[in-house]
Order: C-alpha cells, then structure tokens, then sequence
DNA sequence: TTGTAATTTAATAGT
DNA sequence: ACTATTAAATTACT
C-alpha cells in the first residue's frame, strides 16, 4: 500500500480531521478516530518539544491551545506529552544503569521528575531522576558524580533531599536541582555536600565520625500554634569538627581538596550545619542513615572513652548548651525506627500530586543545549529563567564572574593554595570530645565489637596508602589533608589493593581519573568507586532495603546495592509544610 | 559503544542474557542490548512459527517460555511477534488488493484478527480480518465471501456482529467466526445471513425492503433489576415477507437459490429474525444502517400508499399487535443520530480489549493445512477444540454426517429444487401493507426524491439481465427466483453491462466466477464487486464517513467508499453484557 | 536488494 | 496521569 505513493502534505489531511472537530470536552477524539493513526508532522513536532520543554505537564486548556495551534486533537497532545514523559523518564533510568549521558532531559521535565518525586516519599523516583542530571556531561570534568556515573554500579548512595544549606550566614540554595546535592555513600561512612556554582563544583565533606549528632527540624508544623516564623525545616547536623572542602578545577576531572570556601570561612568556625529540606522527606532518608552501622558506629573507633554507652537509650538528648545559635527547640522527638529502618511516622504514601499542574519553579532553559559541566548555579538572572521565586532567599556572594578554572565562591580569603585553615588543629576549634554527648546513639545496638584491623582513625589514618603506589598521585595542590579524610575503618578495613581490582566495564575510566589527579583518592565517590569493583567479589549488605528497587532491572544476580546507586542528585522543590508527627528529631 | 566486537556465537550471547535473566518486568533486554542485532536461527524460527500458529498473541509468560526455549530474550520474542503479527496483516491487506489468495495465515492469526475486530467496534479492523479468512483459497468455491475478497474493493459492507441466529426454534450459533456473517451491502440495500455448515455456505437475504422494523434489544441489562432471565440481546428484525434462501454447491463456486433449509421452513412462517449479539456493538452498527437513505426509503417504492409520511417523528413506535411472538417490551427508545449517523449514546469508546489474552474462543487448527472452503462449523467435537464453551447453546440438527456436493441443513423438507415456498405469495403471509407501519422512519428526512429511473421494485426487476449475457449462465438448480431478490433499485439503476467493466486485476477470478454459475447473480458480493469495477469511474457517496478508514492506507486519491471495503466476516466471541443506556430501540 | 530485527511513535487499556 | 503494551511506521542491518 505504501508502495510508490508520495505521502501527501500532511497537515492537509490532519486538517480534515481537525478542522471541524467538535469544540466538545477532552476524551473525545483522537485524530485516529477520524482517519487514521497520524505521524505527527516535524512542525507539529518542533511545537510540542518548545511546549514540552515549557512545561512537561501542561494542562487541558494549555494543551487545547496547544492542539489548536498545530492542529492536533488535544488528546493526541495529551497522548504525545504523556508518551514524551515517559519517554524520557525511561532514558533517565537506562542512562542511570549505564552510566551514560542524557542531555536531552529538558528542564521542564527535570523540574517535573523533582517534584514528582518530592511528592512521592519513593526513593526510587528520586534516584531515577535525582540521577538523571549529572549523567549530562560526566567524564569530562570528572566530579565524584561522574565517577559514580560511570561505574557499573556497585556504589551505594543515599541522598538528603534539602534544597538549602546554611552555616552561619553562609547559605546555599539549590536552584535547578543540580548545584545543591547532600548525601552520603554508607561505605564511606561519609557525608557530602556537593554544590555547584557556574559549572564548578564543590564539595564539603566529613566522615561519620565528624558528626556529633543529627537532628531533624520540623519547624513549628503542628502542635504550636504560636504565629512566629517557623524554624527552618530541615536537619541540623553538629559536627565535632570542621569539614573537608573541595574543589573541582573546572573541566580537568578531579576535585582537590582545598580551603574553606565559604564566607569568611564560617564553616570552619561554626560546627552546626543547616541543610533545608522537607521535614517529612527527610524523615525517612534520615531514618536510613541512623540505621546505618556505619554511622552508628562512627565514634567506637576512637572516642570510645568520649561517650558513655550507656546514656543512648534515653528518647530525649539535652542538646550541649555551648551550641552557638542554631534551635534550641523544646521539641524533641527519639527517632523511632521501624524494621526497615523508616521511622513509624513515616509518609503514609498518600502523596497529593498536583497532577500536571505546571510547577512553579524557576527553569533553566540553558541546560538544554550547552554541554557543560554537570552542575551549574544561580546566576542572579539567567536567560529565560524566572528565578524571582528564590528571591527572598539571601544568597551570599552571588555576585560572581564567570569562571574559569579557578573558582571563586562565597570566599574573600584563599582556597586553591591556601586551602588549609583548619587540619588537625581544627579540633581545637570544636574537638571531638567537647561535642561528644552520649546523644551519638540512637539506639541501644550502637556499641559494636570492632574488629582490631579496623582501628584506623580519621585523624591517622591514611587508608588512601594503596593508592599511593600509583605514580602519578601526587598532585601539587594537594596537601598532606587529603589523607585524613573519610576514616572510615569499615572501609580503610576492607578497602583492597588498588592492583588487585578486577577490571569492570568502568575500570577504564577509573583509570583515567586516576591519571588526573591525586586527589582522585579524596573523592568519595571515586573511592567508593573502587569500592564498588571490589563488591563484584565482596557482596556487602545494607539495611536498607527500600532503595534497592531499580537493581531488579539490571541484572538479577546484581545485589540489592547495585541497584541502590548513584543518587546523584537531590531533587528539590517546594517544601511540604504538611504535618510530621515528630516535630523534632535528634539523633 | 557498541563500536566492533564481532559477534559471539548467538546462543551463547543470548544464553548470557535469558539464562538466568530475573523474572522481572517485560523492558528487559533486547538481543541487541547485550551485542549485535541478531538473526534468528532456524531452529528459532521454527519454534517461533509453531508457537505463532497456536497464539498469534501469546501472553509475556508465554513469551518468557519460548524465549527459554530457543534461547532469545523475552523481548526479542515479543518483538518477533509483532513484525510477525504485522507482516501477516499486511500481506492479509494485500491479498484483499490483489485478490490473491493467502494460505499463509494460520488460525491463531485470524482469531486475533477476528478479536481485534471484534472489540474494536471499528470497521477498519474488521474488514481486514474479515477479509482475511476467507482468502485462504478462495478461487475454490467462489462464495460469496471469496468474490469480495477477490475484488479490488469497491464494495462497501458493514456487519452486524452477531454470535446467533434465530428464527423460531430453529437456530444458529456462530462458533468459530466463520460459520455466521450477518452483513449488509448499502448500495445493494440488502441483508444477509452467511450461514456455513461444515464447509458448505448457506445463506438467507432480503432487501431492505422486506423489512418491516429492526429493534435493537438490550436484555433487562440495567433499568430493570428484576431478577428474570434477560431477553435475548441483540437485533430483532421483522420482516413483512420470508427472506430468499440460497446455497453453496459446495466447492463449485457459486451459490444458487434454493429453498428453505431451516428446520420445519420456519423461516418461511416465522417473520420474526433474531440476530444475537452485543448490543452495544450492535447499537452502533444498527445506526449505521439506518442512517442509509437505501435503507430509509426501503419502502418508497411499492409502499408509499401504505405509510403516512406523516407519522415518522414520534420517538416511540408502537408495534403492531399482531406480532408473533418476540419480544413485546415496554422498553422502546428512539434511535437517536448524531451527525455521523452514530447514536447518541453510543458506545464511548471503551473497549476492554483483552490484551493480547488468547481468547478463550474455539480453534480450528485443521483449518491451516486444509485448503478447503472458508468456512465450516460445529462439528460437535473437533480435534483440539474445545467447544464446551458452545454447549450451553442448542445447535439444531448438527446430526449431518459428512457432506458431499449436496447439502443437508436444519432442513427435512426440499432445498434445491424444492426452493420456492413463498415468492411473491409469500406476501399473502405477511404483506408489506399489513406490517407497514409509520415507524418505518427514523428521523425527519426519510422521504426523498427518488430518482424515476429507479422504480425497479424487488418484485418486478429483472436486474440481473446483464448477465445473462454469458452463456454458461444457465445453472439447471436455477429458478427464476434468482431473479427478482436484491431489489435495490440504486443498484439496479446504476448496474452496468457487464461487458463494460474494467479488468482489475480480481476481474480475472470475476469471470471464472461467473462462468461457474448462473447463481452468480444472486450473489449479493458478487453483485457488489461488480459493482464495484465501476465505482472505480463513479465514485458513489454514502452518509457514513467513519468506515473509510482504511482507505488512507492504500491510495490517498481513493474516495472514502473505497476503504471502506469488504466487511466480509463478522467477528464475534463474548458477548458483553455491559449495560447500554437505551435498553430497547426500534427502528 | 529484499526482508527481517529493532527502534520509535501514536495510541489503547487498565489502574 | 502513569504503566504497560501494542500496532504502525521507520530505521538498520545482513
């Protein structure tokens, strides 16, 4: 039939269907109805993708105007936006199992995964899609979300899904869900914070030992009824002692450990961090990380005698009175944890998604097209992009130029050479033992037999020593700091040779990386890279469950760790102020 | 990154996937996925052909089992199938085109396609598979059905989907698709019941101007929840004389008139039809029909003195008391047209179409190696199919033994040469005048100008004229009764010499055709493809616009008429007893 | 070259 | 609106 025939012009015959349809409601015809199942046209096409890209979600009467435009039925738009998500959604997942790109996630769709997955408790929504933005440009600048990226997949990450982060009066504010990512590998026994500003990255990390306690804010919800300002929502982390700050010299592939970058180095001052999010999202991801042996065990190895382990069974922690400013709330709440490792109050799942409702949230058209490094940040007006919704919110410093490859953020003073204000004697400014509060556990199985091998303590431990038998680890920028990061004795215990990895599809690239630079060790996602090649022969088990749902897709001999990987990105969107049981959590 | 590696030995590359691929969801893998795209082997294939031949749509765990067998992914099987199930339809479409005939469809295909026909009320669908069944080897006996199939397409036919036949106590039940075929040719305004019996075709016509009213009969389906049995479902035709009654000498290829095979001639006696089926099927399909001006002005012709165009417009007809038997019912509604000749409250388009499920519907594997006749019926146990399903029905003398040239159906009393029961007299039964009612009219613009040359009464109109043109036209079975049915006078008006027609390339089995049987004639598909030679020089319009569907698809210069081709088959299976809003129509 | 494997796209069904 | 599936249309590959 399709034999020699020219195809007509198109939009004449989608015109005889069209043209007369009735104005009647929405489920009435589809353009096959009238004839026949119809190709839509590249015009047709180019107004779909430039509304698609608009919005991923748009509703009837946009899709009506939509359809009348390019003479469509509103149906057959509505079939086509609903097939485009899905679409796209499924490239989203396969380029998170195979670690490749996927630049053709327009904002619009970024935006509405995000909230989809915001309003969803589920962690599998939000890997998928949390993932999906660094996958963008990966090997080229090699950021730890590269790195992870770009392994088959042995590396467990969990996120935080805050869109703020505060120290002092230093704060960042996720704007596109790519310049703001909190999380932490279990491995690694490490927490990140990974932002981006103008296509650099950088990064704030600690082991688990660095953190005196965590508490979950659930601002003043319910149950205070008081009409004052509610609190900041989100988890308050106090640390023992100053953080790692990192930097990725732009487009070279590795980040370097550097100097406190943020305003007047507050947070190498204040110990208590601020990380935004919403309290009933956090609730959950927060109940994973306690869970954790790994985190509760992070202080066994070297403060032993700083904690009394018989003080953690009470429900309420009396928070030290020497805390700077942050919350000193009445509401205190002992974080219960169910079998799963989810707290009892956890979302019930009856999620209210505002269905295809376009969000307002501010898109990044940019995105679209440049193919730049994975992560980018607020610049004060950004072409096509509304960013009056994240105006309240102060921004420090935003007032950057473009950069090159050095960075400038959020700092008068150094980073790059003078990166080191605070290494050991760091401790001196919040030590381990003036923090330490019998708070550290949250449950009365904390007090773990550790295994004498394991006895490497992050302030001595230089459990990046295997690497050093590769020539070229020694970068200049480097400082003697990048090795005494991470310690985590789980991992420095069962962290293997170098050369006795095996070679996986990735191993390539971890190769490469490794040429960079020496920091490569310092990266914990490249750690935990390495890490994950070992897996192949050493199966690891977490508590958690809940996020090991994709593996299933991959491959089925493929340990619920697999398939946990890379959560990448925290996706971020509007907070739900909706109630959460306990209004307050420590941990 | 799938740059060269040669290909592997296909099993073994295959085995790396399926083996102990998980029993996860269908977006597995694709052959490709794991290296190159690949060939099937002849082994698969032959198992893939078997495996087609038993379920054209075997359902995923199905699929997983072949895919284990011959070693394919389970997608690669699915995907098998598909082009399969495509290329078959195509090559089905083609042999309508061409008149070729097509063995190559095995059962399990025309089942699907009768089923995808079947729920999708469209016409589309059904004319294709239709049309497909009757292909297998057509030349053979030339039924009715094989003509169409034959011919390049001008023939416009619409079915009722019907699973039954009744007239008084005798009756039919359609089993496997093949043995009952209700359908109407607009330009020829005649109905017919295609009846098979165990390979030899039957069937009863009449023009519409034997009928008196059609009712469309929804049971007590809602409305009513008084807990009777429900009436039958389906259409009720009334008649206002017996219908014209003809056979298939089997294998000859014709059919000729004879006389009434149901059992007792009941259908003689008895006016009142009843064609069982979905009534929300039917609904549609019956507004179709009355939607025809050959089918509005039925009467206008003969009768006019007998019904006052005046009565028309009441919605609600009272039908005459001197109705036999069926159905008095206090449910009437009106059969309400839309502008597309659709009722209002026509089915909306939800369809539960059981995906790719195999029906539980009885199959005649025998049917695939056999070239015989289109169709057959009950054999109260055959091979490998389970017609338990069709027990519950009465099947009337289904006792025959195996038939030869001769045929023995529902009948004691003479068929052949004992044809004619009821001629013209048969009006003495039930006159045209008696039954006449206002009630002919289902909306206000019945009453049309006729066209003076089309004052060809059933009664008188030799239209068969032309023909007798061949010389071989005498059939010694003949009556003159083969002259004075179909009394269409569009037809009659328009029929042209035969002589005059174009050879397409069916034209060719035309002319065998008609060297076989002077019955030819009588054919009504016959009639209509020859019809149809001429359309291809004037074009005819009919109302209904929704069956040119298919027309796109073969030449867009083609007028909708000529999509709109062969409803040959009438797919049948469960009925649905959803609930129709109008519970009883009359028209 | 065709024909077949596979991908992409419009649509349907069910939820 | 999402998922799963499909048929139809197309592309790719042998």
């Amino acid at each position: 039939m399709s034999t020699s025939t020219p195809s007509p012009p198109i939009s004449a015959s989608i015109n005889n269907s069209t043209s007369r349809r009735p104005p009647r409601k929405s489920t009435l015809t589809q353009q096959q109805k009238n004839q026949k199942r119809q190709r839509a046209t590249q015009d047709q096409l180019g107004t779909l993708e430039i509304e698609f890209n608009k919005n991923a979600t748009p509703a009837a009467a946009i899709r009506e105007r939509i359809a009348q435009d390019i003479n469509m039925t509103e149906r057959s738009v509505q079939i086509w936006f609903q097939n485009r998500r899905a679409k796209i959604k499924l490239i989203a997942k396969k380029s998170i199992e195979t670690g490749e790109d996927c630049d053709a996630i327009p904002e619009s769709m970024r935006q509405y995964l995000m909230q989809q997955a915001m309003e969803s408790g589920k962690p599998i929504a939000r890997d998928l899609l949390g993932r999906t933005p660094n996958s963008m440009n990966t090997y080229g600048n090699g950021t730890l979300v590269n790195a992870e990226s770009a392994n088959t997949g042995k590396v467990v990450i969990h996120h935080f899904t805050c869109k703020s982060l505060s120290i002092g009066t230093w704060r960042r504010v996720g704007q596109n869900a790519m310049d703001l990512v909190i999380f932490y590998v279990p491995d690694k026994a490490c927490l990140t914070y990974y932002i981006n500003n103008d296509c650099t990255g950088y990064k704030i990390d600690y082991p688990f030992s660095y953190i005196k306690n965590i508490t979950l804010e659930n601002g003043n919800a319910n149950g205070d009824p008081s009409g004052l300002p509610s609190r900041p929502r989100g988890l308050v982390v106090e640390l023992n002692r100053p953080p790692n700050f990192f930097m990725d010299s732009s487009g070279t592939g590795g980040f370097h450990q550097c100097g406190d970058f943020t305003e007047e180095q507050q947070a190498s001052q204040i110990m208590i961090h601020h990380l935004g999010g919403n309290p009933r999202q956090l609730s959950g991801e927060l109940a994973k990380l306690v869970s954790l042996e790994s985190f509760r065990n992070r202080h066994n190895h070297f403060d032993l005698h700083a904690m009394p382990a018989s003080a953690p069974v009470s429900p309420i922690f009396p928070r030290p009175a020497s805390q700077p400013n942050h919350m000193a709330h009445p509401h205190l709440a002992m974080f219960q944890e169910t079998p799963f490792g989810m707290p009892m109050h956890h979302v019930p799942r009856g999620h209210k998604r505002t269905r295809s409702k376009s969000v307002p949230v501010a898109i990044d058209f940019s995105m679209l097209q440049q193919p730049m490094p994975s992560f980018h940040v607020q610049q004060p007006s950004t072409n096509m992009t509304d960013t009056s919704i994240y105006a309240p919110i102060p921004q420090h410093h935003n007032n950057l130029g473009p950069l090159g490859p050095n960075l400038r953020i959020d700092t008068s003073s150094g980073y790059g050479l003078d990166y080191r204000q605070h290494p050991m004697s760091a401790a001196t400014t919040a030590s381990p033992s003036e923090y330490a509060s019998p708070s550290f556990y949250s449950s009365g199985a904390n007090i773990e037999a550790v295994p004498a091998s394991s006895f490497n303590t992050p302030y001595s431990l230089p459990f990046l020593s295997p690497m050093m038998e590769h020539p070229n680890l020694v970068n200049p920028s480097v400082s003697p700091l990048s090795a005494y990061s991470h310690g985590d004795p789980v991992i420095a215990d069962q962290s293997p040779p170098l050369n006795g990895f095996r070679r996986s599809p990735s191993a390539e690239f971890l190769s490469i990386a490794q040429d960079h630079h020496a920091t490569l060790s310092d990266d914990g996602m490249m750690l935990s890279e390495m890490y994950s090649k070992q897996n192949l022969n050493l199966p690891m088990h977490s508590p958690q469950v809940e996020d090991a749902v994709m593996a299933s897709q991959m491959h089925e001999d493929a340990s619920s760790e697999e398939m946990d990987q890379l959560h990448n990105m925290v996706p971020f969107g509007t907070i739900d102020p909706a109630s959460l049981s306990p209004e307050h959590i420590v941990i």
